[in-house]
DNA sequence: CGCCTGTCTCGACGCCCGTCGAATCAGAGA
DNA sequence: TCTCTGATTCGACGGGCGTCGAGACAGGCG
């Protein structure tokens, strides 16, 4: 069956709203944790979190996978799962054009991420 | 054998250095993504993303085992075994005052996962 | 001293995850 | 059309993770 032409992403979290406060200051809900752990799950493993900076800082702010494979002592295979768990994270977004497969960071979770695990002066200097 | 009296973090990353400019800005070379990996994926599991947020939210800047352990649906050896994971990942440390246990936020390790996760607005803008 | 409460460790169970090879799909080009 | 390359999916294997119950350790209190 050919039906992976949509690369949705599973997560939605409405990119809009600002989401969170940060995690130091009021307690993360059941809910939005449920939400937000896949994301740092995702994050959890050293290949992805390299495959994430690669693709974030990119030069035109994707990255092509027949760029990305040759940086790791892994299989196209394996990449391609890692990939596909970002993707699935809500952190990246794929688009097919021609031959080749190119990643695209998505900037609103990453600052959602960024602002929950934010630290405000006060909290650091108290600590 | 009693000798888990020292709290130590078993991740140091020399917490004083500004350690990791933003993922999206430069290449995590691999070694940072192997320090830095465990940390996230201490926190990709809701109980522990609930129980991090609890800890660095709590009123004193501490919390209780005996105060975190009842808001989850979970055993006690669970919770623990929950902590000791973030207790690990450099997250969190413990003291034990008399009978009770308390766990304290380690800001430093938190505020370098968020410099790594921030994005500038140039990025943000040109996505 | 003995007991009780709080916390952790240990061992076990089932499930998920990272990795691979083989096979399949998507396009480009001869 | 046939073939070739790039990327993904599929199935399998081994190891790790989340959860539990039972037991052990720490400290306060009769």
């Amino acid at each position: 069956m050919s039906k992976q032409q949509a690369p949705l992403a599973l997560i939605d979290l409405n990119a809009d709203a600002p989401c969170c406060p940060p995690l130091a200051q009021s307690q993360v809900p059941a809910e939005t944790a449920a939400v937000l752990a896949p994301a740092f799950k995702a994050l959890g493993d050293p290949v992805r979190l390299r495959l994430m900076s690669m693709i974030a800082s990119a030069e035109d702010g994707e990255a092509c996978v027949c760029d990305l494979t040759p940086a790791f002592d892994l299989t196209g295979p394996t990449i391609s799962h890692h990939l596909k768990t970002l993707r699935e994270a809500g952190l990246v977004d794929a688009e097919r054009r021609g031959t080749w497969v190119y990643y695209r960071a998505r900037p609103q979770i990453l600052r959602q991420l960024a602002a929950l695990l934010s630290i405000e002066p006060a909290a650091a200097a108290k600590a």
